[in-house]
DNA sequence: TATTGTTATACTCTATAACTATA
DNA sequence: TATAGTTATAGAGTATAACAATA
């Protein structure tokens, strides 16, 4: 047990620091990065209500509401009432949406390969085949009750 | 090339959201993760002067000064002048900011060694043998200039 | 003049509590 | 009355630009 938590700890350092590396202005994004996130979940997952959003985000209502209204502003999603239930909004990611985040998210994406590129053969191969278990590990964060993607 | 870019992306996302959950309200924890980095990182290299922590935690000198006073305000560490010169200071970590340091690290490791250990025997084995490639990642990012611990 | 750290200011990201509109 | 979303407010975390003090 004293591994696991050992590891741990390794583990919870790595990801914030590579998080707060990975905000930083060294890219040249429109997005920023919960835009980013969100407007992916949006494209990924058809039109979705601004609480499915924020379930699938792991994020609160009122800082839903706040990314997406940003990605409105700038016409990176479509946002209309559902005609079913008029309480509720259809959010969808419009073609300048889509290709927007596909260029930044490539930037983001290309800095990190790059990174990754630089470790050695070993450490590369072990970083690789744990992506899946890491991707995993982030959906069974306790308080996501909705399926991811 | 491909595939170095998909695993890229899934990696950042991962990191991304894994960072959004460590830092939620769910802990009983004085630290900010901000404060809990930086105290880590003073309580294991000695006295550091206030720029040597803003390299080491890949942060700004404006950013490192408000963390700092912070950690000063509580106690958790202490902020001499260098007497060797006086534009630096010296920050050291105190008694009671170390205990606190072990406490609030053993909480939030605890939360995520628990979601470990809700993964399969095999995913957990690839997450734990990545550790030390993703530590050593967060390490070659270029804008650090110091060396890491 | 160069370096170290601070202050002033601003922006992103998130939360809780209170509110509005619809069901 | 209950639910979906928004507004108001606050706090963490970071940055750039301008400044003060010391070397």
């Amino acid at each position: 047990m004293i591994n696991q938590l050992e590891a741990a700890g390794q583990l919870r350092l790595a990801v914030y620091r590579l998080t707060r590396q990975l905000r930083g202005p060294q890219f040249s994004a429109e997005l920023t990065m919960s835009q980013l996130s969100a407007l992916r979940t949006i494209a990924h997952n058809g039109p979705l209500h601004a609480g499915e959003v924020a379930d699938r985000e792991g994020i609160k209502p009122p800082s839903a509401t706040r990314v997406i209204a940003g990605l409105v502003a700038e016409g990176f999603i479509s946002r209309v009432p559902d005609p079913r239930d008029g309480r509720q909004i259809l959010l969808t990611a419009t073609p300048k949406g889509m290709s927007q985040m596909e260029r930044d998210m490539r930037a983001r994406d290309e800095w990190l390969a790059q990174l990754i590129a630089e470790l050695s053969d070993a450490d590369r191969e072990a970083l690789t085949s744990a992506v899946p278990a890491l991707v995993r590990l982030t959906e069974i964060a306790p308080q996501r009750a909705a399926e991811p993607d």
